[in-house]
DNA sequence: TCCATATTTCTAGAATACTCGAATTAAAGG
DNA sequence: CCTTTAATTCGAGTATTCTAGAAATATGGA
């Protein structure tokens, strides 16, 4: 995975609106929901919903697709096992890894 | 963790300079780096660098502590920890979940 | 066809984020 | 005290994101 679609899925996250509807999506399980079903949930102004799926699709974290008058989102599993692959590749060091040298302050005069 | 400590780290991480410092800092390893050291490592201006240091510290992500005229940044891996647990917790189901018994006409990729 | 429902697009204002030059603080050492 | 180096804060300009009302589009049904 590229930084940039690291990057890109970060911040579709990062916002309280689309983190709550892909987390309702993710509780919704594989048969996803309607946009109006997500909209109860999180209690958004449709305009705002609308504004906020798209951005989440463009990030690759949904999908959706028309179901007569309505439309079916579903959270995109595989988009975010890639995301948090990425994280552990790129910002983690082996896991737990503790700080060994505790805080500041004590080196002194050493290392240039 | 909370949700919002949650979106606070991924907005603190989607941004593409601070994730790079951050990712800089991981490589580092526990020793951390100096502000210039990572100035250099990002090529950013020093007032840019010093905005999105303080995004990441205010997001618990990095943290620093004086050391003589030089100003020591680590990677708070546990802080990482944490939100990978929380994306892995909130937002991921299962494994490869494609059960179909789905509604609409679109099969996914998975062919029977 | 006309209507109701479901959702999007348009639009524009408000809020937030980003960048970076210049001034400033902080520490170490003449 | 003065200078140099390291980094921050200030301030202002630019850009992006968020919100939501209103109008438009799409579908199914009477």
């Amino acid at each position: 995975m590229e930084m940039n679609s690291a990057v890109a899925r970060l911040a579709a996250l990062a916002q309280p609106l689309r983190l709550s509807v892909f987390r309702y999506l993710v509780e919704a399980g594989p048969g996803g929901a309607s946009v109006g079903e997500i909209r109860e949930a999180v209690a958004a102004a449709p305009a705002t919903l609308s504004f906020h799926l798209k951005e989440l699709q463009a990030a690759g974290l949904v999908d959706t697709c028309r179901e007569g008058r309505r439309i079916r989102c579903r959270a995109r599993y595989q988009a975010m096992n890639e995301l948090i692959g990425y994280l552990t590749e790129n910002c983690c060091r082996g896991e737990g890894a503790a700080a060994p040298g505790g805080e500041c302050a004590i080196t002194e005069g050493e290392a240039s």
